[in-house]
DNA sequence: ACTGTTCCTTGACACAGATCAAAAGTGGAG
DNA sequence: CTCCACTTTTGATCTGTGTCAAGGAACAGT
């Protein structure tokens, strides 16, 4: 591999591997060390991207669209595990089987790159290779904190905790603003916020409801959420709410 | 750093920052690179190692004894998020403030490496950059299993998703061999267990009388469980057997 | 041996959320 | 527009687990 190109990374140092077209940071030339073997594929919505056990020689980051991570038991029950959004990796590098099924649940891009010479150029590029570690801890500690939520947390304290989860999210890529109401999509059916929060379908829509009645939320159709007061829904997620929520 | 002693690694390239005291495949001399920045300290039973948000000069890895990860909410309501055990790691490099308490539940011994210079060796020595990342995504994998655990398991599962988690565990580092019965002992209090698995100590008591009474576990005091069919806890937890418990 | 402390077990009851069931939206295809 | 499939909402009832309470077992210190 051209280890040459490394000097490129240091334009945008914080976000190595993630695709350009969703870091604003980034220009077009950082990537060029992952153009030979990267390509694209497209999913619509629905589409399951690969299964638990599936053999895996790629891995990938989202351009556009939401994907989750999900595992399944025997009898059906289902548990979502990862929520992927734009500029979000999957795949192990240093292992070929699938660990997770990966659904599209909505229209969906991915930048794939072939997993032989990705898994090369992270032993060749230390810059990379940092990158992934500091990426992986972050989910280390999202899926921690998500474990809190299932342990721990009411039904509606879970539906609050993904809302502003969503709202955080947005707000770090700039489609929010401090200080202006929040409108978030939830990119999920009730049935996937089900089984993200450990609940039924029918707990989900009855604490939306709840929440909407109360004031906390405004929805405008099934999917667009008004948070008016983004500090009350901190505390309704039984977050200590700092006003931290924006970083 | 003399970066001179990397060869050393090849003689246990699989655990490069596992302290060698836990790890039969290392001999005394790979971790010679680490010497200069390491020291051990000793917690007894109960005592806190670190709590969420204090300032950590250090990363640690586990010598003897068991500890655990918690997070705790305003009201007191607490999750515990990881278990470890002798040969985890634990700590995050790059980031000074703690993210979880770390409590000993027995008398306990670190090897901590001072934070600043453990990074930099990190970044001169791809070999424990690249051993860092596959434990980070083990436990990953492990944090994503457990979610799986407290969102959709019965409270019966979920005592025997704990056993049969601690079994392996403990076949893997030999304490166990396979054909023969397993015979584990559980680290923890039926409050800890209540807080690991999202269940209060009521239930869990309850649950482990009632697998005792089914005849899945035989109990020797409080916390020694004999197993006398290991294909059976496992399908009481709930995962598909396979025999691959021994992984 | 006594006493206090901590951990564990068991019982009775309450309640959050699951389950079962039905109806009301919603959106795409023809 | 109408039809049909899918998603969402809402209601009635059931149940697993939490809560509250009491007592037992193990153990250390005096």
């Amino acid at each position: 591999m051209q280890q040459v190109v490394a000097p490129a990374f240091k334009t945008c140092s914080d976000c190595p591997i993630r695709h350009r077209a969703v870091c604003a940071k980034c220009d077009s030339q950082e990537l060029e060390l992952l153009e030979d073997i990267k390509y694209y594929r497209s999913f619509s919505a629905g589409q399951t991207v690969m299964w638990a056990g599936d053999h895996m020689d790629f891995v990938a980051s989202v351009v556009s669209g939401v994907a989750t991570l999900t595992q399944t038991m025997e009898d059906g029950r289902t548990q979502m595990v990862g929520l992927l959004l734009p500029s979000d990796f999957v795949g192990r590098p240093g292992r070929a089987e699938a660990a997770y099924t990966v659904t599209a649940t909505s229209d969906l891009v991915m930048c794939c790159f072939r997993r032989k010479p990705f898994e090369q150029m992270i032993s060749t590029t230390p810059h990379i290779a940092h990158r992934l570690l500091e990426m992986t801890l972050d989910e280390l500690d999202a899926a921690r904190e998500w474990m809190l939520v299932l342990g721990r947390k009411t039904a509606r304290e879970k539906i609050a905790s993904l809302l502003s989860i969503i709202a955080r999210r947005d707000a770090l890529l700039g489609l929010a603003a401090p200080g202006k109401e929040l409108q978030v999509e939830i990119p999920l059916t009730r049935e996937a916020m089900a089984d993200y929060l450990g609940l039924t379908l029918e707990t989900v829509s009855r604490q939306i409801s709840a929440l909407k009645r109360d004031g906390v939320i405004v929805l405008s159709g099934k999917r667009l959420v008004t948070i008016p007061d983004m500090d009350r829904l901190m505390t309704e997620a039984g977050d200590d709410s700092d006003g931290g929520y924006l970083v």
